[in-house]
DNA sequence: TTTATAATTCGACATATTTCGAATTATAGG
DNA sequence: CCTATAATTCGAAATATGTCGAATTATAAA
């Protein structure tokens, strides 16, 4: 019996597209790579940054961020919230561990 | 002091491009996902594949996996010997490493 | 209701990526 | 040297991606 984790090919790939950009992969780490020394950014409750706030970090045009923030929910990397006109943007949690459980021993894609 | 992990953002968008195509993802999964269990496969010696081991599991033309190998291997996820008329591919285990400390804790990315 | 702010959607365009088949290079063996 | 095998390079075509500005939607506040 093998105790091999099974993770599937198609979502992980997704993912790694939503990262292989430059900028997305600059709005990943603005919104993972803040947390205090010592602390633990994927477990902690996520940073999060309203669009705007985002936008100014980011020398692109908003609808182009836009754009990008659409790619990283659905990736299921991001997660997004209506405040009032704003729109808070956070890392989702558990899809960081996942990343994390893939690069780590005993892992196995499953295809399709 | 911070204890900060400081990694380069371009050199990983880099890798997760190669990761991101669905045929360059299964080629990293049958060079890394195919350890025994029990075993850790990004320290071990690699698992080694000749190209036309691959392309026999692959379902796309020779020159295809010729290119994608090559993109496998600029992101410094592949090392490539040859042996006679063969060409040996394994994935490089401290790139693996690398992937597995982005997604762990206190990790940031260094902007250029 | 009107206005202002925050963010998204749309359409267009330039650039990059994926893919193939044909031609080429590299090596080994007769 | 000639032939066969393994793999790469090249050029072309189809598709996907990144980007912008203009128009639109959503919300709050005067």
């Amino acid at each position: 019996m093998s105790n091999y984790k099974t993770i599937n090919l198609e979502r992980y790939s997704i993912m790694f597209k939503a990262l292989s950009n430059p900028h997305r992969l600059q709005i990943f780490n603005l919104l993972t790579g803040c947390c205090e020394p010592g602390t633990v950014c994927s477990t902690n409750e996520a940073i999060s940054c309203c669009v705007g706030e985002l936008d100014q970090q980011l020398d692109i045009a908003s609808s182009t961020l836009s754009h990008h923030l659409k790619e990283l929910n659905r990736a299921g990397l991001l997660n997004m919230k209506r405040e009032g006109k704003q729109i808070f943007c956070s890392i989702n949690p558990s899809t960081l561990i996942e990343l994390g459980d893939l690069f780590s021993a005993e892992s196995t894609i499953k295809p399709n």
